[in-house]
DNA sequence: ATCCATTGGTTCAGTATTCAACTTTCTAGG
DNA sequence: CCTAGAAAGTTGAATACTGAACCAATGGAT
């Protein structure tokens, strides 16, 4: 029994600072990424999408998976693909070995895409954030987050 | 003229991982914050509102500054704050000195699941973040990023 | 005083997301 | 074999978000 009553550890002024200042590069980057990949008609999703699908053998990869790599319910993600697939991004194809399945595959416009939006993405990426820190930064950086991912996956599992 | 076809500059392994990462935490952490609100039928969003609002003086704010406050847009504060009055956690006031202009303000039962809701969500916050960090990490991680919040801040307004 | 460009906010239509219900196929236990 | 679950995906209805169009009030200019 969890005693609910106990008075609670507040932020102290610095945490709250580096919280909200986490809170706001989110937002504002995602912001920023969205827009600067908006003159090539994509959201971020599906960037995302074409990332890993690109990453992929023969570019493609079930459905559940890529939604597992996109941390995004499968109900999403089969309207996601249903939507890029109009867009003639992608394409639907079944899987022989578990005939439940279906593959998302990258088209060759889809591919064409990818290329052509990747180097604008990796500079927006870097100007708004990469290239803001010190290498130095960077690793901290990486170091410090490294493990809260690890607990947040770890995390999901649960419950 | 932007020499568009110019060799990007890819990121590296490093800033890959480290990039990676980011977006990594950004997200399991959104969806583990709101999945710690649930239960008392809060969104983040929900929560976002009432805590600028808790803060504000006289618990009111302008719609115009508390869109500006929580980055979202006129339309999508609009809606939301006639979702949140519809639970009775909020109602809208009108301004007497500009008459344009509405207020939200918060209702004795917005304060109240504010204070009831506040200590869970602190601490789901140091449970996932906070306290995954040394001090001096989390120092780190503030002044490495206090920059690039100001940057994209900066970023924002502009085209 | 009058005009008009801004600001504050809402609304509507289109699009995206969620959540639960459903179909089909697979797997394990008997 | 046969059956009960579980897993892979889709669908549909309800909810939320976006962007543009809109109305009303403001604040300067002239």
């Amino acid at each position: 029994m969890e005693t609910d009553n106990a008075t609670p550890r507040w932020l102290t002024e610095d945490e709250q600072c580096a919280w909200r200042t986490h809170l706001a590069v989110n937002r504002l980057l995602t912001y920023q990424l969205e827009k600067d990949l908006q003159p090539f008609g994509l959201t971020y999703n599906d960037y995302e999408i074409l990332v890993n699908l690109s990453e992929s053998e023969s570019l493609r990869m079930r459905m559940s998976d890529l939604a597992t790599a996109t941390l995004q319910s499968k109900s999403r993600l089969s309207h996601q693909i249903t939507r890029m697939e109009n867009a003639g991004l992608v394409r639907r194809e079944n899987c022989e070995s578990d005939r439940r399945g279906l593959y998302a595959v990258l088209t060759d416009e889809g591919l064409a895409t990818m290329q052509k939006v990747a180097p604008h993405h990796v500079a927006s990426v870097r100007k708004h954030y990469i290239d803001l820190m010190t290498p130095e930064a960077l690793a901290t950086l990486r170091a410090t987050l490294g493990p809260i991912a690890d607990h947040l996956h770890a995390q999901r599992g649960k419950a």
